[in-house]
DNA sequence: GAACTATGCGGAA
DNA sequence: TCCGCCTAGTTCA
């Protein structure tokens, strides 16, 4: 899933390539026809991410809302130009000028010269693909303008010059100024949208006043925005916290070091593209552990591993539906 | 080609 | 608490 850190990276990437221009927006698979026709002409204003939500206005104050779920992604093609903190994060963004270079695939990846960026679910082999496709010398599709329409597109933006496409979003709708602000109103704070300090109280004061699970809380997105399944077991694990204990038992010096750890978790997470939770390793160390996506954190999706401080296996259990992963002697 | 999986969430029961 | 939905990939038969 697209975590909070997708979800800002993808808001960059439309401010950076589309606010100013006019787009020619389209349902090619047909569920939003309604919708991209009033988006169709109008010219992208501002672009902007909370949470996990993103928000773009075009003209008018028509705002487009979309949230990707759990499979949702955004494919972007053409003169793609790179958001300087993503590009600084890239290993091959000097070869930006031609149709088309890669965003999320990571350096770790080293899948550089794609014809397409994707960002939101991983689709790392779809991005594979088009590399060893253009590779082969079978790419001559990626230069067709604009670009040939690939699966489920729920809906494309269109510039002479740059293209976006939409699959598989849990939301995408026109709304208004107000409706726009209703969803804001709902969420909790994001470190990356207004006063970090402010973030930090509501955060510590809504995790104190709840008797729900910590674990349960961090996922809550009226409590915090923007974590998902990976950060939240992450999280948990590097403030050595037990994921059942209630809200109001987690000491306030622990939540405000927790609030502190995404912060930094997420512009990390923005400016790489990567789910960076394994950072206080050595570099040789971290090094090896990045070098396998499955091998990236402290306790996700590490069933039955043992655990990397203390060797204790680590437990999988069915928080509200999803899975949770975590060490039941460093997290006791 | 079916079954299964995934970084989510809302609504019905 | 369970179900449905959104999509694409991987795995297994």
């Amino acid at each position: 899933m697209p975590e909070g850190h997708s979800v800002h990276r993808i808001a960059r990437q439309i401010e950076r390539n589309f606010v100013g221009k006019t787009v020619t927006a389209s349902s090619p698979q047909g569920r939003f026809h309604e919708g991209a026709a009033i988006l169709d002409g109008l010219t992208v204003r501002e672009a902007k991410a909370v949470g996990k939500q993103m928000f773009v206005e075009f003209d008018d104050q028509t705002w487009l809302r979309v949230h990707l779920g759990l499979y949702g992604a955004w494919d972007f093609a053409g003169e793609i130009l790179m958001d300087a903190t993503i590009a600084s994060a890239n290993g091959r963004m000097g070869q930006t000028n031609q149709r088309g270079t890669d965003v999320e695939a990571s350096i770790f990846d080293d899948a550089g010269e794609n014809s397409l960026a994707s960002i939101g679910a991983p689709r790392n082999t779809r991005v594979n693909v088009r590399m060893s496709e253009q590779t082969k010398g079978l790419g001559d599709e990626s230069l067709q303008w604009p670009p040939p329409i690939v699966g489920t597109v729920r809906l494309r933006l269109l510039t002479d010059d740059v293209c976006a496409d939409l699959r598989g979003p849990t939301a995408c709708e026109v709304q208004t100024p107000e409706e726009v602000a209703a969803v804001i109103a709902k969420l909790g704070p994001d470190p990356l949208v207004g006063d970090t300090t402010v973030g930090e109280e509501r955060f510590v004061a809504g995790v104190k006043r709840r008797n729900v699970a910590i674990g349960q809380l961090l996922m809550d997105q009226s409590i915090v925005s923007g974590i998902g399944n990976v950060y939240r077991a992450e999280m948990l694990f590097r403030a050595a916290l037990n994921p059942h204990t209630p809200g109001k038992d987690v000491r306030e010096d622990t939540l405000r070091a927790m609030w502190r750890d995404w912060v930094q978790l997420l512009s990390t997470g923005v400016e790489t593209g990567q789910m960076m939770t394994m950072d206080d390793l050595d570099p040789e160390a971290y090094r090896r552990a990045m070098a396998h996506r499955d091998d990236r954190h402290w306790v996700y999706h590490r069933a039955g591993l043992p655990c990397r401080e203390c060797g204790t296996e680590i437990v999988l259990e069915e928080m509200q539906a999803r899975k949770l992963y975590w060490c039941p002697r460093c997290q006791a």
